[in-house]
DNA sequence: CTGTTAGCGCATTCAG
DNA sequence: CTGAATGCGCTAACAG
């Protein structure tokens, strides 16, 4: 009549395989319609006393709890936070934990999601996860580590540590320029003049910026800056790596390194050791960003510290500021970075 | 006739706040019917090449992708993970990151859950968190330090460090008691002899297990426990911090300090600095978990790690096993523990 | 105070 | 080959 698969009559035996509990299945228990249970559970007016308190204790001896997902459906507001990255890696989750630091106390709960960092998707896929989610699931989305800012969306949206230059969009960032500077300033400050850098992905703002620093450093102290000192480490070891062996051959080396992300200046450490050059005897090296395993580094690097956790705080206070409907202050925050001296920088010895 | 708010015909003009793009507009903008588009959208037979290749196009130029929520609601099968969590801290992110591994490659999605630590609600969030998730937005969950595990339920359920002697329910859990003596062992080989600990959360069975490892460990030294360097810590910093200070000032203070996890023990490294303790010339400190957080701590923590990234990765692939409805070999799996040694801990100096 | 109805966005029969 | 109808679980109007 209603089904096309025989049943007894018109409740179809195929209930969800998991042993979820509906609406339906708490309503015929008390007796009473859906509507009423709806009532009940979002503390509407116009439910008797009695019928509530039933209707209560079905719910709790069933263990009965609203679907995410179907209330999301239906309701415009679902007071739920995404936090949309490309894969779960030390960054994003690092993003995360501020994101929760700043959800917690709101009453927005916190939903992070990631189709799990498919390499052959090469672009956009911020783009698919946020019109899979906004709109239904969550009320707005933290986007990290976006490489394509032109997502001129509606909902709100702020993006930590956007990799283009940005358009509208809200952004929170690090101060990628400064901590060039911080780095190569306290190369000088050590006394070396001849300094070499380890270049990101030349397709990223970030990796400008660094580079910028380094410029804006050399320049300020009065030193031409030399361009074969410059080799290209792509924020990945392998080209970092022969990015500083050449910059270590060559007939009058630099007596320090500045790499544009830790993952290079570690790849360099490395290369210091293959050639036989001590770190920090004969050669300083300074990262940027300051992970985890930079610390375990033999020598421990010094490096230039991303405050990431207060970037994901941040981004996710701006976000439901927006949600809110309230004017943000300032549309692009830039936070500043820190400059943590470990073991990897000396002063300048007369070896080299 | 169809709304009661006024429109111009059936459509009400009244669509979701968001920039989100329906099937409807696609449907409408391509000239076809809704179904037509969900069967171009999931590659269905029945569709002539020519409105294939048509409403392809539209959905490229409106950059539609269907609503997760939707989806999901509708299907059975939803390709999705949940990974429910308490809050977002160090050890769950850490397991978030294995649940990437294991999904890599497998055309699951990920979807990590928290309603934001929320302390008033001091038990049961596992089972509410399930009941929200489970059957609509994901195909099995997995169940992050829960501390209730008798969450008999029927989908696709793993719990990672469980907090309580489990049930029927798969786990994957790190070999805490062991833990605890390797810890114990560690100092005891650098001559410590009067060693206290500051213990975790008393209802959590892991807890329990880490103390267990610490009274084997004295007892298989042939040392005596003294009861009074005991001191509560909760696994959170600020009762650990009021823990470590009341180890540390009394008159005959240990030399060395068991904390039941990270986070305790670099509250125990605070509280020693702000007594004008050193660690490790003066004070030994041991940590459990090896967050990444304690390679950075200063000096860097001597700490037993759980395999916490191996953890969530092993339980995501029995999550899928048991997705797909295979036979797991075995129900509770027990990963080993090993000690990283750092900078927290040295030889028992004479100073104390 | 309660139940009936409609529809959120989508996938799936089943007619045309 | 295409579209109208149905329902996933839930909430919000409305009518009783």
């Amino acid at each position: 009549m209603k089904t096309s698969t025989p049943a007894v009559n018109g409740r179809p035996e195929r209930p969800r395989p998991s042993g979820r509990v509906t609406m339906q299945q708490v309503a015929a228990e008390a007796g009473v319609s859906v509507s009423t249970v709806s009532k009940v559970i979002n503390g509407r007016y116009g439910v008797a006393s009695e019928t509530f308190d039933h209707v209560t204790s079905v719910i709790e001896r069933l263990g009965y709890e609203a679907s995410l997902v179907a209330r999301s459906l239906r309701n415009t507001r679902t007071d739920v936070i995404g936090v949309l990255v490309a894969d779960f890696e030390p960054f994003s989750t690092e993003v995360l934990k501020g994101a929760a630091d700043a959800v917690h106390g709101t009453g927005y709960e916190l939903v992070a999601y990631s189709a799990g960092g498919r390499v052959d998707e090469h672009v956009g896929w911020e783009r698919r996860y946020l019109s899979r989610v906004m709109g239904t699931l969550v009320d707005g989305a933290v986007l990290v580590t976006p490489t394509v800012t032109d997502v001129h969306y509606d909902g709100p949206v702020v993006a930590v540590d956007p990799h283009t230059g940005s358009s509208s969009l809200a952004t929170v960032t690090a101060h990628n320029l400064q901590g060039g500077r911080l780095a190569v300033e306290h190369l000088l400050e050590l006394g070396h003049r001849r300094i070499g850098m380890v270049t990101g992905r030349p397709d990223l703002l970030s990796a400008h910026l660094r580079e910028q620093g380094y410029r804006q450093a050399l320049a300020a102290a009065g030193l031409a800056v030399d361009e074969t000192l410059l080799q290209p480490g792509a924020f990945e070891p392998e080209p970092a790596r022969a990015a500083a062996r050449a910059l270590l051959t060559v007939s009058d080396p630099p007596t320090a390194i500045f790499a544009a992300n830790d993952l290079s200046a570690l790849a360099t450490l490395e290369a210091a050791a293959e050639l036989g050059i001590k770190v920090p005897g004969q050669l300083s090296v300074v990262g940027f960003d300051n992970i985890p395993e930079s610390a375990l580094a033999q020598p421990a690097l010094t490096t230039v510290e991303q405050p990431i956790r207060q970037m994901g705080r941040e981004a996710t206070r701006m976000l439901i500021a927006q949600i809110r409907g309230e004017e943000l202050p300032q549309i692009h925050l830039t936070l500043d970075t820190t400059l943590v001296v470990r073991q990897s920088t000396a002063v300048r010895g007369d070896r080299r």
